[in-house]
DNA sequence: ACGGCGGGCTGATCTGGATCAGCATCGCGC
DNA sequence: GCGCGATGCTGATCCAGATCAGCCCGCCGT
């Protein structure tokens, strides 16, 4: 936990910080966001907070903590699609759906906020500018989707992991959890392969040699960057795709 | 062509058709959509619609044809995200992006409407119920990435070309292109390869294992399920996340 | 009427990453 | 303070699918 302000405002929450990287919020917008804060939740390690199959449509903000959403194939394997960070959205793709077609579990304590189909149509119709900018998140939500495909379509081992690891560094700094040196990860390394489409195993020779060349370090659940250009040039990574130039600085 | 009615109504859209598995749309709600079909182009094989990096923030509704949507990596190489067919969107997902992080071009000639933010935005503020059903398709859209990302981390080549004809089908069948037994397909073997993060001589082997073994065949452009059941099974086809089961029967 | 080329198709070879098998360390519950 | 489950790490072997190299056919343009 970092320091609070002795009045911590909405402003202060990641959600808010994230959505002012696309619309500058007014003070009504976000007193509507820390209404959609109210219903705070707890969940532990693997307690299931969306199950695929489920038919009741409701979604989360995540307030703290680290969760993954992922599919179960029949066979027992499972893709991870995606990790999710404070300010995220859980589940919103199926607040729509009659059921849910994905799992979502934390993977640290977490602390979220329940929204639900209503509340959130709701606040739509109050205030039109967080409409978009739900949006907004949402579509940035799917490029990081599309550029996981990128991943494991077209990208090697290497590039994958390296791109992945820069992605979710842009994330985190976005939220004001960490810098342009690193950031503290919770993921193991069978959570990563999971995400990547990769063995446990080969995940653990590729971190070895992206350490070994000088470009990053990841242990004791922390990334660094040893050499964040490099890193930018093996993965190919463009940001573009995030859409981070917002109306705030960066 | 198929044939149409001496006076076609909306309700024929593909589009239309494919919302009304969600939400049945009262005639009002339909006039928006047909509102929203105003402004028809036709695009060549090739030429680009959208293109990465472009900031005109346009999405195209497709009439006829299909097309697809990709991003290239430098290097050359490139990853199709998906294939759009009648009553898709195209580009939706950057309309409210700064720029656009992808390409789409048709692979046959198109017809499609234009869709500006504004006219979007403005419908939706019309009709919420149109805004939801949008929204649906969107999150239908998503989930058929999230699904291409299973194919593509866990899937082996054969299970994802099951995988990926059966969606299509469903699809197809959905705007009334397609039966249970199968549909006509302008796809090239090197589409799907481009698709599938396979190279085109597998694509080309798996066709004729599952052609082998009595499961499906694709030809001539048309694709012929063989045993569907078999298919399905092989392939673990849930179409759970197509979310179909709509208020209208199937 | 003929060249060029986009597609389908095939065999031979190579390789990135999976799989199998196992060891070391650490934190935690009892 | 001991056992045990997670997690990290490593070597040896295997294999699905890439890559390379090419042939055949039908279509289209001149």
């Amino acid at each position: 936990m970092t320091m609070q302000p002795a009045t911590p405002t909405v402003l202060d929450s990641p959600l808010a910080r994230k959505l002012s990287a696309f619309v500058r919020l007014s003070t009504d917008d976000l007193r509507v966001v820390s209404d959609l804060f109210r219903r705070r939740r707890n969940f532990g390690i693997g307690v299931e907070m969306i199950h695929q199959g489920q038919t009741d449509q409701t979604a989360f903000v995540l307030a703290s903590g680290w969760a993954c959403s992922y599919k179960i194939l029949p066979g027992g394997t499972r893709q991870i699609v995606d990790f999710q960070v404070p300010g995220d959205f859980l589940g919103l793709r199926s607040v729509l759906f009659r059921t849910s077609d994905h799992n979502v579990e934390p993977i640290t304590p977490v602390q979220a906020s329940e929204v639900t189909q209503r509340d959130l149509l709701s606040a739509f119709a109050e205030t039109p500018r967080l409409a978009t900018a739900v949006l907004w998140a949402a579509s940035r939500d799917e490029a990081m989707v599309v550029e996981r495909l990128v991943d494991l379509g077209r990208r090697s081992a290497t590039e994958r992991m390296a791109h992945f690891l820069l992605e979710l560094g842009a994330r985190l700094r976005l939220v004001g959890m960490g810098e342009r040196s690193g950031y503290s990860c919770p993921l193991s390394q069978y959570l990563l392969a999971d995400a990547l489409g990769l063995s446990a195993v080969h995940v653990n020779r590729v971190l070895r040699e992206l350490r070994e060349e000088g470009m990053l370090t990841f242990q004791k659940g922390r990334v660094t960057f040893d050499d964040y250009d490099a890193l930018v040039e093996l993965a190919a990574f463009d940001r573009a795709y995030l859409d981070h130039e917002g109306p705030l600085l960066t």
